[in-house]
DNA sequence: GGTCTGACTAAAT
DNA sequence: GATTTAGCCAGAC
C-alpha cells in the first residue's frame, strides 16, 4: 500500500478490516509506522464521516472506547454484533479469537 | 508559531 | 496487579 496522509492511510486499512474481524489502534499504527496510536483513533473519528467501518478498530483490550463518537453509544456494538461479534458491555469477547492484523492481510 | 488536545499504549510505580 | 506517567505526532487556535 502506498504511503499517502496518514488519514487516507488509517481509511484504506480500515476498509480492509474484514467483517467479523476487529483489529486495534496500536495495530493499525505500526502498520503505518505512524508511532502514535492516538492518531489513529482522531483519525476514525474523522472516519466515521466517511464509508469506513470504523467500529471494528478498538483499543488493546478489545474494549469499544470509541463508541462514544458514533451516532449512538450503542451503535458501535450493534454494528459489531451484526456481524457475528459477541459484545458484551462495550468489551469484545474472544476479543483474542476476533483480532486481525493488517499485515496478515498483506501477505 | 508555541501550546493544547486526543476513539492509545507501554513502562514505571 | 491496578493506577499513574510519559511519549507519540498531526491538526486547531
Amino acid at each position: 500500500m502506498k504511503k499517502q496522509s496518514f488519514w487516507a492511510d488509517v481509511y484504506d486499512v480500515t476498509k480492509l478490516i474484514p467483517a467479523g474481524r476487529v483489529t486495534t489502534y496500536g495495530a493499525i499504527a505500526e502498520f503505518l509506522q505512524l508511532g502514535a496510536p492516538r492518531m489513529v483513533g482522531w483519525a476514525l473519528n474523522a472516519a466515521l464521516k466517511a464509508d469506513i467501518p470504523a467500529h471494528r478498530v478498538v483499543n488493546r483490550k478489545g474494549e469499544l472506547s470509541g463508541r462514544l463518537h458514533f451516532a449512538t453509544p450503542t451503535r458501535m456494538q450493534e454494528l459489531l454484533e451484526m456481524e457475528g461479534i459477541v459484545v458484551k458491555d462495550a468489551v469484545i469477547v474472544d476479543f483474542k479469537r476476533h483480532f486481525w492484523h493488517p499485515l496478515q492481510e498483506m501477505g
